[in-house]
DNA sequence: TACCTCGGTTTGAACGTTCAAGGCAGCAGA
DNA sequence: TCTGCTGCCTTGAACGTTCAAACCGAGGTA
């Protein structure tokens, strides 16, 4: 079976090859009459550019990468799964793919994106999470490859498109619920200070108990994550004089931990959790969720317009807002 | 910045390309000593072969795909994202890359096989799970598309390279597991007949439960998937004249359910499920747990040599065992 | 001497596409 | 009538690679 090439097209329809071409990217250049047979072979042979192909002529291959983690911290792995599935749609939709790469360290996720550019001539890459004056930025700016990352840049002035939700917004939802629901002593178990996202979900929460009036001091508690770690820290608030009637939490892993001691203590303290995780669904964990699909969306548009669109050289920022799945913890 | 080709290599080491291309692709070709120079050229201009080029003389991509399901059943989802990252590695590995596409139902798949093909030459596909008479697998390999499917074709003939886990063998070892616990009467949760891998499953705990002279009839219960399934059913054994003391269930989602129940009913019944999920490592649950890795790894190997081999006719087939991740439930 | 073989190398062409340049009517303005 | 413009279309070249064929010198054989 030969392959359906521009030429097979512009024979059977008694064009020029430019012609078909012109058909497929520049409709406006050819007459209304002339655009109607060459369409009507093109459907009738069932031909598809290809790619690598135009790719030699044009530079742009439209692929974007993304890394996929090596390690999996379990419950708490599924957040990139979901993104990356609505990557995949949302590039699928603006006629671009999806292409895989793991790496280790930055290090080795640097020489991947030599790989990548070199071998396939990638358009863009999508990172998630940026860690503390990132060398991945850095280099891939140095380069001018398009990039977006899923996740602000906390720390360094690097200006570059991101987005990312707003967890501040999401934990002070939380604490409004509590309070809402009576409760009037709100804990907080979140990580230790110093990473952007975790000191994020925890003012959020801190703003809001001060807003309605209250005091957050002595009501947190800064632990690693991981369900054993929320346990601990819950019992050790559980403890207090005048203890917390309810909880927020940066992560399911911590909330579900501290979900496990409150009702093995038997007592009546509601707990929230942060990314609406397969566990939080399965215990019935009231949580934080965070819009992935609309975040990849937002990655994508970002990069097509970066790619396709007018070179307007200010960096595009998108910062979406989390919303609360109410289960049974409240 | 100029990009380095296979020129640029030529003139550096004084020879012809078509030189510079033996010592990539056939080294044995090339005098040692030219060959050295060549290699010492590439090194110092940092050269990398342009894929879509090569591809357009060769007519290999050096890619998979691989599709990425739409919906998610949330505890159950994290499975088949193990599986993807594992098959990154191992493709990375191998000098292939993965490529990514979505698609809601077998035509649309089907039509995704179709434009990857067109647009991007790809050289292979992964496929996850067969349905029963699978067009997908027909369409393949009617147009002699190299595949392999991560599941066994359950009940159609169709004879292609595949690579499964041995789920009867996992529900075999927990229900011995559960036997040298002590446990004489051993129920069985799992799904409605007819689908292969839930008959699969069901099989190894009856059969075990046979070999050790016992009798399963009326002790398994067939549900859909889900938590609160699991606990029905669950309850449904529990309410039995002679109510079994062990459980093996086809999912965690099932087993999760059954747990909460026995929980809850405070009954000394012990349970065990299926994919070591997130959900199980959150509340320790002992599981079955499937080499994902490895199952990726294994349809990298068959897809190699597929691609790069001799062209042996029949079609190889792995079957590999999965392992008893062992908690606090047994 | 003439011819063949063989290892090592080079040369031209081709893969399918788009860019850049040009051709050819038809029409407007001088 | 000539010139220039405009709309539509075609032609040649190029992207970076590998295939197929040719070349070249050294050595062996008749």
């Amino acid at each position: 079976m030969q392959r359906v090439t521009i030429s097979t097209v512009a024979r059977h329809a008694q064009v020029s090859r430019q012609t078909v071409s012109n058909v497929i990217n520049s409709p406006h250049l050819v007459r209304e009459e002339t655009r109607k047979r060459v369409e009507e072979s093109i459907a009738a042979l069932g031909y598809r550019a290809h790619q690598a192909a135009r790719l030699m002529r044009t530079g742009r291959s439209r692929l974007i990468a993304l890394r996929i983690e090596p390690t999996r911290d379990g419950i708490n792995g599924s957040v990139l799964d979901r993104f990356l599935h609505g990557l995949t749609e949302a590039a699928d939709a603006a006629g671009y793919r999806v292409m895989l790469y793991t790496a280790a360290d930055d290090a080795q996720e640097i020489a991947a994106f030599d790989a990548l550019l070199g071998a396939y001539d990638l358009d863009a890459f999508v990172l998630t999470g940026t860690n503390h004056g990132d060398p991945r930025a850095a280099w891939l700016t140095a380069r001018k490859v398009p990039f977006v990352t899923f996740g602000r840049p906390w720390d360094s002035p690097e200006r570059h498109p991101w987005v990312d939700v707003d967890g501040a917004a999401g934990t002070a939802q939380a604490t409004r619920r509590l309070l809402d629901a009576g409760h009037r002593r709100i804990g907080f178990i979140g990580w230790p200070a110093g990473s952007g996202v975790g000191d994020d979900r925890r003012s959020g929460w801190a703003a809001t108990v001060r807003a309605a009036g209250g005091d957050p001091t002595g009501l947190d508690r800064m632990t690693p994550d991981g369900v054993e770690e929320g346990g601990q820290a819950a019992r050790d608030l559980l403890a207090l004089a005048d203890p917390p009637t309810g909880l927020v939490c940066a992560s399911d892993s911590l909330a579900f931990g501290a979900l496990q001691v409150v009702r093995a203590a038997r007592r009546e303290v509601d707990v929230i959790g942060f990314d609406d995780t397969p566990v939080a669904q399965a215990v019935g964990l009231t949580s934080v969720s965070q819009p992935l699909g609309q975040a990849a969306a937002s990655c994508v548009d970002l990069l097509v317009s970066l790619l396709d669109g007018d070179p307007v050289d200010q960096p595009s920022q998108v910062l979406l807002q989390p919303s609360l799945v109410i289960r049974q913890t409240v």
